[in-house]
DNA sequence: TCGTTGCATCTTGCATGCAATCTCCGCTAT
DNA sequence: ATAGCGGAGATTGCATGCAAGATGCAACGA
């Protein structure tokens, strides 16, 4: 029998997305970067002309995107972007935490030394930012930080929750508003979690993890509340 | 001000289901109770003239059901329940472990006496039947016990994860055939579990879940492992 | 005889049309 | 002046039509 084609590296099935596939991507960023505020509206008639399809495949999009908990559809009043409060804030960093303990754990088993030093060069990156000062550089190395340990669990129903999770969660934008005192303990928990990860400690990799991200809760909480008082003092001032 | 409608307990919105939210119901429900095998192809034709509905909404219910795990569609190709692998269901139970611990923990914290009662009761009903071997009200009366104490945690972001995942595990339907010393060591983990609840005992609540849920993915594991032996045989024989 | 290629048929992906429902505006009555 | 009412316009829910792609069969060639 001649060579298999499957047996060729160069050979990947193509990618061929849907259009819905595709929309629910692009409506899916838009999200959760912000560019779709909470509350906002989403007229199929409108969003429709802007992506430049048709009205089927949009509202298959919204109907997933409406399952993951990112938008929501009220009959015939059509789809909004969910508002996200503080109690589900507080509800969900309890449940992340709970998926990174098991993450953390998980890690601890399977991560090779190549997986630990690339987790290791990502954290000496992110600690440069910090003394640098440069928000968005950190938390964008953070959050890469957290994925590898994830990916490093080797479990995909675990990083499918939690990234759902942590898009939504991640629509909250308020972290940028992190104290210096509460940035700097960020930064020496992130120490901690590098040292028991290379010491393949599991169940204290897990025990950081859950008061980590019991911590980034009442720092996101406390923006938030700040941002509703702003917010409370604008309206009626206005 | 007049007193608001809000706060009046009988009055809920009322519950009007579209006929994607009906169809997404009956296809889950469709699937997770079985009826549907796992590899069974959906044809978009056959379920419309079923159900009675077009094709338009039947798409977007199965568009949310994939998005949630329970089918998979290939384009052009159409819809199949999806298949569950052994290592599906080995990733899966750590994951409903972390979960209902965290529950556990929450539940011990938020319960109160009647809650304690109704779970109580439920307990009992269940270790009856176990001493009668009625299998089926058995497994009836334990799910219910785990939803509850899900419920007590009142959290309804870590609630809708958990149940998504019994969801796609209860389609392994192989619990059926639990040996007696398992069955015994389920209800023996139960006692301990109740016993617990009843002393508000969240860390050690949780430590039982966790190893009641690695105890039953033993089970199942070991029952698919038969069920794929038995499969291989008949094909062998046929 | 076996493997390949081309064609017919069927299924799915998307666009569009119609009916049902909601929203918003102006109007009326108290 | 304000609350209630009603209709026009707009938006969504669902059905259907058409085109692109997949499947299966048959004919062809080695």
């Amino acid at each position: 029998m001649s060579e298999r084609i499957s047996d060729l590296q160069s050979v990947t099935p193509i990618a061929r997305r849907s259009l819905h596939d595709e929309l629910v991507a692009r409506l899916r960023n838009m999200i959760v970067e912000g560019e779709l505020r909470p509350g906002a509206r989403l007229p199929e008639k409108e969003l429709c002309s802007q992506f430049g399809v048709s009205r089927t495949p949009l509202r298959e999009a919204l109907k997933v995107l409406a399952s993951d908990g990112l938008v929501e559809i009220s009959p015939h009043r059509g789809a909004t972007v969910v508002q996200i409060s503080r109690a589900d804030v507080e509800e969900m960093f309890p449940v992340m935490g709970a998926l990174e303990a098991l993450a953390g754990e998980l890690a601890c088993a399977k991560i090779d030394a190549a997986g630990i030093a690339e987790i290791t060069a990502l954290h000496h990156q992110m600690v440069a930012h910090y003394h640098r000062k440069e928000r968005a550089e950190y938390f964008r190395l953070n959050q890469q930080i957290h994925e590898r340990i994830l990916q490093a669990a080797g479990n995909v129903t675990l990083s499918a929750l939690h990234s759902s999770l942590a898009g939504r969660v991640r629509r909250a934008r308020f972290l940028a508003n992190m104290s210096p005192p509460r940035w700097q303990q960020a930064v020496e928990e992130h120490e901690e979690i590098l040292a028991a990860l290379t010491r393949r400690d599991g169940p204290r990799l897990a025990d950081i993890l859950r008061r980590h991200l019991e911590h980034k809760a009442e720092v996101v909480i406390a923006n938030m509340t700040d941002a509703e008082a702003e917010t409370t003092a604008q309206s009626a001032a206005g």
